[in-house]
DNA sequence: TTTTTATTACGACAAATGTCGTAAATAATT
DNA sequence: AATTATTTACGACATTTGTCGTAATAAAAA
């Protein structure tokens, strides 16, 4: 049982979880605010989302303030995003990493910082393996 | 128009194409099989999957031979691996493949090849920044 | 305390997805 | 030609997803 069930939000979720681990706890109102920033959603749409995340999914913990709720996610930013990489890798890049490293590598124009932190990277790892 | 649209086809429908794309023309059954070697499904449920995915989508060619038909994946490999990079960039790394590429070194075992090739990757690159 | 405003609860709906069963058509075998 | 086997066509159904509207509730303002 490592494959199989891996916890796999929806797209709506995912934005809704990317949000909260940025602001932890987080009200609807916020919520709504910051995602309509990318895109048009109704207010109740993310209500409703946030309410299935609680009473169905328990994907977020929620306590009462005053009128609102304040939501805070479960799932741990590292572990979901562990789990949709793996998942990724599997099925598109068919179990390579490093295939889709190079696929990145290529996609991107890449800062200078980025290329020594790569090199850096890469410095640790000859020394480990010579 | 660049970011929207991109063809996204779902999982199941991922996993015909990915089979299409090494064995080009299949019948039903070939890709029954092959599929069945993964997981337990029905024959009509794959049956019915690519009839979808040739009346409604389109994305599947098929010619008939005799009494099956031949079906030939229409969207490339590349490009739809391409969008789905892209996407899962955007959702999963909000947009910094070079995040992507510190997560993916981070969990694979890198061997001295690859290493190698990642270290002629970086100096052709600096050779260029310089 | 009445009115306004913000927030939640609830239910509904359409579309997409994954799944099959059954019946009809077609080809192959006897 | 009759029977059997294979393949397709069609329709159906349960779930999930994304989306809202409306009504009830609770807090804040007048």
């Amino acid at each position: 049982m490592s494959k199989k069930q891996l916890f796999k939000p929806s797209e709506a979720e995912l934005e809704i979880l990317q949000i909260l681990w940025k602001h932890q706890p987080s009200t609807v109102r916020e919520i709504h605010e910051l995602l309509s920033k990318k895109r048009e959603v109704g207010y109740t749409t993310i209500l409703k989302q946030m309410q299935r995340m609680h009473d169905d999914k328990k994907m977020v913990t929620r306590i009462k303030e005053g009128k609102t709720h304040l939501y805070t996610a479960i799932p741990k930013e590292n572990e979901i995003k562990q789990g949709m990489f793996s998942k990724f890798v599997d099925n598109v890049f068919e179990g390579s990493p490093m295939d889709l490293v190079m696929h990145a590598l290529g996609k991107s124009k890449t800062s200078k910082e980025e290329l020594d932190e790569l090199q850096k990277w890469l410095d640790q790892q000859k020394k480990k393996t010579k």
